[in-house]
DNA sequence: CGTTTCTTTGAATCCGGTCAAGGTCCGTGG
DNA sequence: CCACGGACCTTGACCGGATTCAAAGAAACG
């Protein structure tokens, strides 16, 4: 597992957003967080590494929602059982809370009512946004769009990519070897480079953002 | 315009669910209802006939996000604009209501918020199930996921769809050939059988479901 | 330094897209 | 009631991009 490129930037020490009802825990890589059709009691945020959630079928295919980094929510659902599956992308440590202690909180419950409505609109928008670009189909335009919004993502010039070749490819509903093969072409058409498998650095963006076209 | 088969079902007279704040509108086929980067200061609820919402690329490709029944709310949106628009499939009937006079709704308050709060939360899952639809690739699981949906829906054997193929197409990111022929090859396996274009009944459910695979 | 795992590259195949007719349905008007 | 016209849908032939299968190449790890 090579996930220290990653983890071992400056781990951008985040608030704490649950308070006295916050639970810390840890996670090692690729360890599961919750599974496909548990009971989504708890909300979690990220505090150090990055998770990805993502949904089995039958015959192996797996399609991964979303990727989520240090401040974020994620496990918020729809209905009271968990529609994806959540495991830490590399070692990872995550803050979880009851959503039924909410109500028992003081003070802090309007804070935190408004804090999972907005992570959960926050939800929705990302939802769309990744159907978007699933919805146009294009390799190219998949894998610029999922470079630009890592790279808005990240503060240094060169963007770390917490996810294998693999994760990105179902993200994206493509193959690993699309993925990887398209990769190589951004490369040599000289708009992103990439120091390893997992950094890169946009060389043109306004290139990049050409082949994405809102 | 040939929208008279759906409408003309028992057009199952709904709810109002906004009480003492909701307006009525009436909408002719293709209207527009809102626009893309418009102002969401409403939400809307379906009375009779069916609402698409949708984004339209710069080159010409569109992206429907979903399709709204009678009863079914949308409108909201995570941000405060728009980022679909929406508009009437066929002649319909909408109502609407201030999103910012919710607060100022006494009694109605708390039932309001948590129907606002249920409807979010129910986009966000119909996004996730289309998302996940979109992911997988393959044409045929594609159109028979969308026909089981839509079979679903209807109370009748028969059942009606508000929809052109283009529409279809570009819910499924496919292309409006890609569709037909799809139908018509599910029709011929005697999975399905369409009565014109935009009415059909399942035939094998067993057979369709499994093209769709959880 | 060897082994394992992940990634890249290559060649052949296949599915869906594109382009171009042809067919069907439906509303209109003779 | 039937003929016409236009919008929508279906079908066919061809093409191209993504998948598949297979193997070689790079990094990371002990």
């Amino acid at each position: 597992m090579s996930e220290q490129a990653f983890n071992e930037l400056p781990s951008s020490r985040c608030m704490d957003a649950f308070g006295p009802i916050g639970v810390r825990m840890h996670f090692a890589a690729e360890e599961e967080i919750y599974a496909q059709e548990e009971d989504a009691d708890l909300i979690y945020q990220v505090l150090e590494g990055a998770v990805r959630t993502s949904r089995l079928l039958s015959d192996g295919r797996r399609q991964i929602g979303d990727f989520y980094y240090p401040g974020e929510l994620f496990g918020m659902e729809p209905g009271d059982k968990h529609s994806f599956s959540a495991d830490a992308l590399g070692d990872c440590t995550i803050l979880a809370a009851k959503r039924s202690a909410v109500r028992h909180c003081g003070d802090q419950r309007e804070r935190l009512e408004d804090l999972i409505w907005k992570a959960t609109t926050q939800e929705l928008a990302r939802t769309q946004e990744h159907l978007f670009v699933l919805g146009r189909r294009g390799a190219c335009e998949k894998v610029a769009s999922f470079l630009m919004s890592a790279a808005k993502r990240a503060r240094s010039d060169l963007t770390p990519l917490a996810m294998s070749r693999q994760d990105i490819a179902d993200y994206l509903g493509l193959t690993i070897e699309t993925v990887s093969r398209t990769l190589t072409q951004l490369q040599s058409d000289g708009l992103v480079r990439f120091a390893g498998y997992r950094n890169f650095q946009v060389v043109r963006p306004a290139g990049l953002s050409r082949l994405v076209a809102a």
